[in-house]
RNA sequence: GCCGGGGUGACAGAGCGGCCAUGUGGCGGACUGCAGAUCCGCAUACAGGAGUUCAAAUCUCCUCCCCGGCCCCA
């Protein structure tokens, strides 16, 4: 029953045990907006998705932020390029951020957010640092001493000693120390900049996280979120800053989502070799997506490419061909199962899974079981209504935690065979032409049902050859027909 | 160099002491005029070596490979 989770902080797996009893209070870095995201920001959106989601199916209160950085080097950079304000920039990619989270159907965090809006409690947190000897001015800038820290690199295992000595660690004189981070950088001429107690300025990358969970979520926050790529630094030195100030543990739970990858290089904006979500959605469906993200375990990294996806995309149609037939099934079942003990048993068995570290894969096995039983049910007769509104249930109910299967999608209609005498053929027959049918005039249901008949005719008459013509003439206008023991069935691609 | 994660059948990818993972693909069968969908069955496994145990893919030790992080990053 009780949530046990992986925290990359002990490395261990632990049950859940929240700060506030019932509450989760949880902080998911978010992205820097100075470009389009792409399909990794959607690998770690879903993968928190699924976590908040599952929280709350379990009762838990949870308050769930995600922060905007959007004053940062690389915005300044861009907007200076493209010769426009920077946060006009970061406020374009929000929006493009939020439109493509909505399609990818990501629940929406409780507060987003921006580093831009969070500058008094930043400033008053770098200001406290250097009030508690933690941190120091030096040129109008402000640095973190990691020399005052007591407990550096409790989360990545790294060790100050070992990463002075593995060099690659630019010499900066207004440093005391070459690991120290900055809290509060000086503006140059020209940039965006804010007014503080050390002059014009902003802030460094790591404190806008500290400030923003000390301000929305509290001193403790229970699951703190993000991409392993920000163990080190960015996470150890929240933990740092944070703790320093408030004294107390920053995080409880320390969660971290694994790479997308292409081939082997993590997919990143820096090494350009990334598709954003935009160019993916044009390809795939979002529940696709989804389900190519959530097919796969959280923490470890996901290797990208269309074969995957191209898998994916059977692989859900299997699923969600099993609910359509539970579904066509509801007003028509005549068996006497009611599937009870199947849906009890699948959704326990969901529900276990993902008490454990939210193993999504492993719900999705059980779904597969499922499925297939469902099948059988519905093949030998045997569901009856009732068993196959359990079945339809206990598919909503994995849909409103994974949301990757279509309801409503068009499903098999099927006609039945009203027995044509030859001369009837005959006459239908001069009125259609195999040649001549558009996609326009297939939009009209009761056309493609007249097509379908017609081609149950022509099976009837063992006229396969003008049958199959059919078939795969509607099948190029995004008509599929499929025979049934009920009749012929169609749907639109 | 340091920190962390891995090596499982054709492929992807779970399991982490004894029990069918699952999906895609392949082969055979059922149903079909054919196709599709669906069901049934089959095959190819746990990097290598040593050890612990009644029992190891799962624990211990060693060897060999691979990946991520250490500037920015989800």
């Amino acid at each position: 029953m009780a949530i046990v989770l992986h925290n990359s902080l002990t490395r261990r797996k632990e049950p859940l045990v929240t700060v506030q009893p019932g509450k989760v209070g949880m902080y998911v870095c978010g992205v820097t907006v100075y470009d389009r995201s792409h399909l990794g920001h959607a690998k770690s959106a879903i993968n928190f998705d699924l976590i908040v989601r599952w929280l709350r199916y379990r009762g838990y209160e949870v308050k769930h932020v995600t922060n905007f950085t959007d004053v940062d080097d690389k915005i300044i950079a861009r907007a200076n390029e493209m010769g426009i304000d920077p946060l006009m920039l970061s406020s374009d990619m929000i929006r493009e951020y939020e439109r493509d989270m909505h399609k990818l159907k990501v629940k929406k965090a409780d507060v987003y957010p921006k580093a831009s809006e969070t500058m008094p409690e930043i400033i008053a947190m770098v200001k406290g640092l250097v009030d508690k000897g933690f941190a120091y001015e030096s040129h109008e800038s402000v640095y973190f001493s990691v020399k005052k820290a007591v407990e550096y690199g409790k989360l990545s295992g790294q060790s100050l000693d070992q990463m002075v000595a593995g060099a690659r660690i630019e010499v900066d004189e207004e440093k005391h120390d070459p690991m120290d981070f900055a809290l509060w950088k000086a503006a140059k001429p020209g940039e965006i900049a804010w007014d503080s107690p050390w002059g014009k300025g902003r802030p460094g990358w790591h404190i806008e996280c500290s400030a923003m969970c000390l301000k929305h979520i509290g001193p403790t926050v229970d699951i703190h979120g993000g991409g392993t790529d920000l163990v080190f630094p960015h996470h150890e030195n929240e933990i740092l800053q944070s703790e320093a100030y408030n004294g107390k543990q920053f995080t409880k739970y320390w969660m971290h989502n694994g790479m997308l990858t292409i081939g082997e290089e993590k997919m990143s904006k820096s090494l350009k070799n990334f598709f954003t979500i935009q160019d993916i959605l044009a390809k795939y469906k979002p529940e696709v997506v989804r389900f190519f993200v959530l097919n796969a375990t959280y923490s470890a990294p996901l290797v990208f490419d269309e074969d995957s996806l191209e898998e994916s995309r059977k692989a859900l149609e299997k699923l969600n061909n099993a609910y359509d037939a539970a579904l066509s099934t509801l007003d028509k079942a005549k068996g006497d199962d009611d599937a009870s003990r199947l849906c009890d048993e699948a959704w326990k068995k969901v529900e276990e899974r993902l008490d454990d570290d939210f193993s999504s894969r492993e719900a999705i096995a059980t779904m597969f079981d499922f499925a297939r039983e469902t099948n059988r049910l519905i093949g030998d007769s045997r569901l009856s209504k009732k068993g196959a509104e359990n079945v339809v249930q206990t598919f909503d109910r994995f849909n409103s935690i994974f949301d990757v299967l279509i309801k409503e999608r068009q499903t098999f209609v099927t006609v039945p065979e009203s027995a044509g005498t030859r001369d009837e053929v005959t006459v239908v027959r001069t009125g259609l032409s195999l040649d001549n049918v558009t996609k326009e005039e297939l939009a009209d249901d009761g056309r493609v049902k007249v097509w379908v008949e017609e081609r149950s005719r022509a099976r009837k008459t063992k006229d396969f050859a003008y049958a199959d013509q059919i078939r795969k003439r509607l099948a190029e206008l995004g008509i599929e027909i499929q025979d049934t023991k009920e009749g012929a069935g169609w749907k639109r691609k």
